[in-house]
DNA sequence: AGAAAATAATTTGCGCGCAAACTAAATTAA
DNA sequence: TTAATTTAGTTTGCGCGCAAATTATTTTCT
């Protein structure tokens, strides 16, 4: 019988995952990016030209989150959003030379923020076996 | 070199999260309850009669957050704030008897959600290590 | 071909999460 | 004692996260 908040898995996980993107914010905003806006640049660094279909597949997130988030990263000039030619449905999202030109730079962050953490490299493995296999169980149905 | 954001931690965790909320979701409408609403009220039913500062602290929740939060319960005839009368600066956040009457209901509905992915004890018990050490390290400078 | 159903993306509404600015009360300093 | 500082809580502004409603296009059915 639990009554500790400490003592609960869901309660550790979410306060992890805040105190994350809070130690995130300021390394993020040298790049004028936000947690969510960077794993969407991430994304497309990974596999670019891609609808927003397939962006959502990918991270994650709900079309309905992700409409205004590439709408900003289109902004900022680091993509660009054409309808696509075969399905007019489609959006084709885009990185622009400067989306692009951000990667090298940026993509080493994670590594850079775990490294502020004391876990060893063995349990930040775990942890991300684990949490992979939540998410999995609970997106399974 | 990590390509797949699945190879990264933080994206791994963030997704679980987001899923276990969302699987949250459907389970606490039936107490109309969201799940910082939830985080909230479980830590007064452990510690009642406590201050906003005090709460921040045991939930790991901003003040600016949780102020509305609150209020919101406040409305739902859930708890009650009361100005302090030793300290006119601090409210005093008590429970209601509807809202303790919630406690027998809810407190076990974590245990429930948490059934119902496939991890075993063990593994859900490691996450929980985990993901108390990583906040730990994330918030103590 | 025309109607019905499915699909892609956007919009709307609400509740966070949090930094920053603000108000009011208590404590400390001068 | 009164001025300066600190502390508790609220408010504001912005960006999610997502369910639900909406629009536009494509596919399927008859």
């Amino acid at each position: 019988m639990s009554n500790n908040l400490s003592d609960n898995v869901c309660f550790t996980l979410y306060s992890a995952t805040n105190a994350l993107i809070r130690a995130f914010r300021p390394i993020l905003e040298a790049y004028d990016l936000t947690y969510p806006q960077y794993i969407v640049m991430h994304s497309l660094w990974y596999k670019n030209q891609v609808s927003l279909k397939a962006l959502s597949h990918d991270t994650h997130l709900d079309s309905g989150t992700l409409t205004p988030i590439v709408k900003r990263l289109e902004t900022k000039g680091l993509l660009t959003r054409q309808v696509s030619n075969e399905d007019e449905r489609k959006k084709v999202i885009s990185l622009t030379e400067q989306g692009m030109q951000l990667k090298t730079d940026a993509e080493a962050l994670t590594a850079k923020l775990m490294a502020r953490s004391n876990m060893s490299l063995e349990r930040i493995e775990l942890l991300r076996e684990l949490t992979l296999e939540l998410h999995t169980d609970l997106t399974k149905d």
